[in-house]
DNA sequence: TGATTTGTTCAAAAAAGATTGAACAAACCT
DNA sequence: AGGTTTGTTCAATCTTTTTTGAACAAATCA
């Protein structure tokens, strides 16, 4: 068992958060609340966060008191946001994560993971919605679906205008 | 029992939801979803949208089969985003409910209430932070930390800038 | 006044979502 | 080969959130 040797050579391993570090994961938990994401991925890019060096999943289980499995889900979820990356592991088969720290970057996969499907699918959605509008046989209500409709469409298009123009402001 | 009555004279208190209506409704119920709003709030708005008439809350309560309860604290949240307003009820108790139809508003009225308070939230975290962060000893440690504080609090101010700039997009 | 309508509140139930942990697979070592 | 380490998967469990519905209050009516 070499874990107390390990602790004592690398201050990353300590098996506890200190409060700054809890404080970090407090403030990154608030964050994937607001955008509905399950804690356990705020804590997990907390602590990297606010780590000097990279952690492995098992300090990351170790360190938060969460299973493996929540651990391995969280990791892979922020490597699919393009939230963390892989760190250089010389010649180590473990391997270690670090913070994507760039907030373009970290809106980008947001946006691309998050919200664009939701986009996609409400298209198709108004796709089918003006095929049931047009065999309404009261014209008036007909009319009306129509006018709604078309604002959703509105809605729809410059919500994806708008995406880039978002991330760009996010770059400066 | 008046309801075959009134049925018949007003077609918008018809106790089912037609199929262009559900698509609508399923539409909205997708967009609740994305802003991690309860579903019942996305069936209540989305009836709203594409009922030609104003609706009160027993009829939302016949037509999506929902409960008073829900219906009651559905339209509560509504009308705190600004996404509903009541309709002109000429001298009837009961009330009507119309939506809001301009992005820009509902926009805003998200951004008020959901967003803007863990901004807030965030900035007393990092005030906390920053105190937490002047106490750290070893000198290496306390600058990494600044550096990644400092970060965050760039996040924060830039997320705060880009919330009137995106719902001036929004408007337009 | 008492009966009826309209709507709110909130504790309990149900549903949705996240986490666990044990079984498994793959990579590495001796 | 067998043993160990590292990480993944997913059904069962736990937690959180939403919904329900019955009790209540306030307004209207007769």
């Amino acid at each position: 068992m070499l874990t107390l040797v390990s602790e004592a050579l690398d201050p990353a391993a300590a098996e506890i958060v200190d409060p700054l570090e809890q404080q970090v994961i407090d403030f990154f938990v608030d964050g994937t609340r607001v955008l509905g994401l399950p804690r356990s991925i705020g804590e997990i890019y907390g602590l990297l966060f606010i780590s000097p060096s990279p952690l492995s999943l098992d300090d990351l289980v170790a360190r938060l008191d969460i299973s493996k499995g929540s651990a391995s889900q969280g990791l892979r979820t922020l490597k699919t946001l393009g939230a963390i990356r892989e760190a250089q592991n010389h010649g180590q088969r473990r391997t270690y994560y670090q913070p994507a720290t760039d907030l373009k970057r970290l809106a980008g996969g947001f946006i691309k993971e998050q919200i664009r499907p939701h986009l996609e699918s409400g298209r198709t959605k108004l796709d089918r919605l003006n095929a049931s509008a047009e065999s309404i046989t009261d014209p008036g209500r007909r009319e009306f679906a129509r006018e709604r409709i078309d604002k959703l469409e509105t809605w729809v298009r410059k919500s994806s205008r708008i995406l880039p123009a978002l991330q760009k402001l996010l770059g400066s």
